[in-house]
RNA sequence: GGGCCGCUAGCUCAAUGGCAGAGCUCCAGACUUUUAAUCUGUAGGUUCAGGGUUCGAGUCCCUGGCGGCCCA
């Protein structure tokens, strides 16, 4: 009733269960005994839940052991009665273990505090007997419990699942609610891991090359613009290391890769993310045959590091099988076979718009006959790819920084990997005459100046590295979140802890 | 960029154009062996925003925002 008469607040407008959780932080400071501190400095842990659960896997039920042991975690259940209060920890690496507070043990002043200052989601720790239940679970029974941390706001109701907004956007609640979440975000460490390792044994050396570009090459992406002030000009975050690390193959660095974000300003859905890590690796003296049997390798060796075999699976069950050595197809050949007639590098443009025109394509009058080739190709074939398979000899004008293939005219020695349907890996045989580099770049920076937002420009430098002369080599290059939903068949936004979002 | 679907309580979702609801959560109470505890009783709403049609709009129409799916 004087509850009318009080000026409002803003926690006035809190909803009920974030205002309790406020008073409550409120009394626990106001309380001044060191154990009711709502955010106390730390909490001496004798064990973790893992090592708990470990060292008492088999113990008997309604046993104690007269072990006493200090644990902490965050609260995922609570069971409480008049006299016996049951809750379940669950610690950051996703382990449980059920505490118990009896009134026998801690009192009554002890246990009305835990029942009235505890939440789900808090963090507490508990001192006590390791012991079974009578039902069975390993428990910690509390001489004394302290809160670590108390949190203010409610968790999503824990068996229904979050919305897939809900768990992008507050990835650190999807994180606490889905073991499936944590899980995701060990498997990416444990392929990235894999990958260098992988490539370490076979002497390559990693290194970092600029993100910030003066100039936008590498690969046809529209680049992000940003602006250096101390130089007072325009920068490019990088769509591709590539150039860099040729740098670095012509200076005598003969396998060298990295692993880092590449950033492309086109669209966000569910395989595009505007920032997305890449592998790329170059070999001296190897070519885009080398490059495959590398690529196979750093897959097939990743997946043995997530799952122990080459069989991969995905969250439903649905089995994938990487081993072995993997399809190899042409691209003409594919596409022939996919329409019926015989198309080559020499197909006319006429004919492959016609083709293109009846099954609904868009196509850009600007398009060359091998562009052509490819959107045919990618429409047609490329959805059925889901075994891993090594499509190769692409049109010689789509690939700008690849060597002409050494016997076949038309096309140039490069590969794609498709698995699952979509694109994983892209190989070439370099191409290292300077001279018919700057010929490419020239063109690239024509159709720049044209218009083409994704064509690059003309860089002079790596050019004039070119002219120093690199030894011949494959290159490769593999997008890390692609490689993820390749083995485990999430989408990309599961795959990055913290995906671009639209902002709230 | 185009098409379709969605947005309602803390969370997940209902509601022929006619009193805005359920489960869990929350709050109060009971309970010394619980396991998504159970039982009793409450509370909780700018139905994404703005406009329109209508006696009456969560529902129909328009505009915008955000999200998802499909296509480019």
């Amino acid at each position: 009733m004087s509850e009318h008469l009080q000026p409002r607040t803003p926690e006035d407008d809190l909803p009920e269960q974030m205002r309790v959780r406020r008073e409550k932080r409120a009394r626990m400071l106001a309380d001044g005994n060191p154990d009711r501190e709502p955010y106390p400095v730390g909490f001496q842990r004798t064990a973790t839940i893992a090592e708990i659960r470990a060292k008492y896997a088999d113990l008997a039920t309604d046993t104690a052991t007269g072990e006493q042991a200090a644990v902490a975690g965050r609260v995922m259940f609570i069971r409480n009665s008049g006299k016996l209060c049951f809750a379940t920890l669950r610690s950051g690496d996703g382990t449980e273990l059920q505490i118990m507070l009896s009134l026998a043990k801690i009192g009554e002043r002890a246990l009305e505090g835990w029942k009235r200052l505890v939440d789900l989601g808090d963090h507490v720790g508990v001192i006590g007997e390791v012991i079974t239940s009578k039902r069975g679970e390993l428990s910690v029974l509390a001489d004394r419990w302290v809160m670590t941390a108390k949190s203010l706001r409610p968790l999503p109701v824990a068996h229904r699942p979050m919305s897939e907004e809900a768990r992008v956007r507050q990835r650190y609640v999807d994180l606490i609610m889905r073991p499936v979440a944590r899980e995701t975000v060990l498997t990416r460490a444990t392929v990235v891991r894999s990958l260098r390792e992988s490539l370490q044994n076979r002497q390559f050396i990693e290194v970092e090359t600029p993100m910030l570009q003066l100039l936008h090459g590498g690969a046809a992406a529209r680049p992000f613009v940003t602006h250096c002030n101390a130089l007072d000009t325009d920068l490019y975050l990088r769509i591709a290391p590539e150039l860099f690390l040729k740098r670095a193959v012509v200076g005598g660095i003969e396998r060298v890769f990295e692993i880092n974000r590449n950033f492309r300003n086109e669209g966000v859905d569910s395989s595009h993310s505007p920032e997305f890590a890449m592998l790329e690796a170059y070999q001296a003296y190897g070519d885009y045959d080398a490059m495959a049997i590398l690529t196979r390798e750093l897959v097939q060796e990743a997946a043995i590091a997530v799952f122990g075999s080459h069989v991969v699976r995905s969250s439903d069950g649905e089995e994938l099988d990487l081993g072995g050595t993997w399809c190899e197809v042409s691209l003409f050949g594919a596409l022939s076979d996919a329409l019926g007639e015989q198309i080559t590098p020499e197909t006319s443009r006429e004919v492959l718009a016609a083709y293109a025109s009846k099954l609904d394509l868009a196509v850009d009058p600007l398009w060359s006959a091998g562009k052509l080739a490819e959107e045919l190709f990618e429409a047609l074939v490329q959805p059925l790819l889901i075994q891993p398979t090594f499509v190769r000899d692409y049109p010689v004008s789509t690939s700008p920084l690849t060597r002409a293939h050494r016997s076949t005219p038309g096309v140039a020695e490069k590969w794609d990997l498709y698995v699952r349907g979509v694109e994983l890996a892209t190989a070439y045989s370099e191409l290292v005459d300077p001279v018919v580099q700057r010929e490419r770049l020239v063109a690239q920076s024509l159709l720049a100046a044209k218009g083409d937002v994704e064509a690059m420009q003309l860089d002079e430098d790596f050019l004039r590295a070119m002219e120093y002369g690199m030894p011949p080599a494959g290159g490769m290059g593999m997008g890390i979140d692609r490689l993820l939903m390749a083995l485990t068949g999430l989408g990309i936004r599961e795959t990055i802890l913290f995906p671009l979002v639209r902002p709230e």
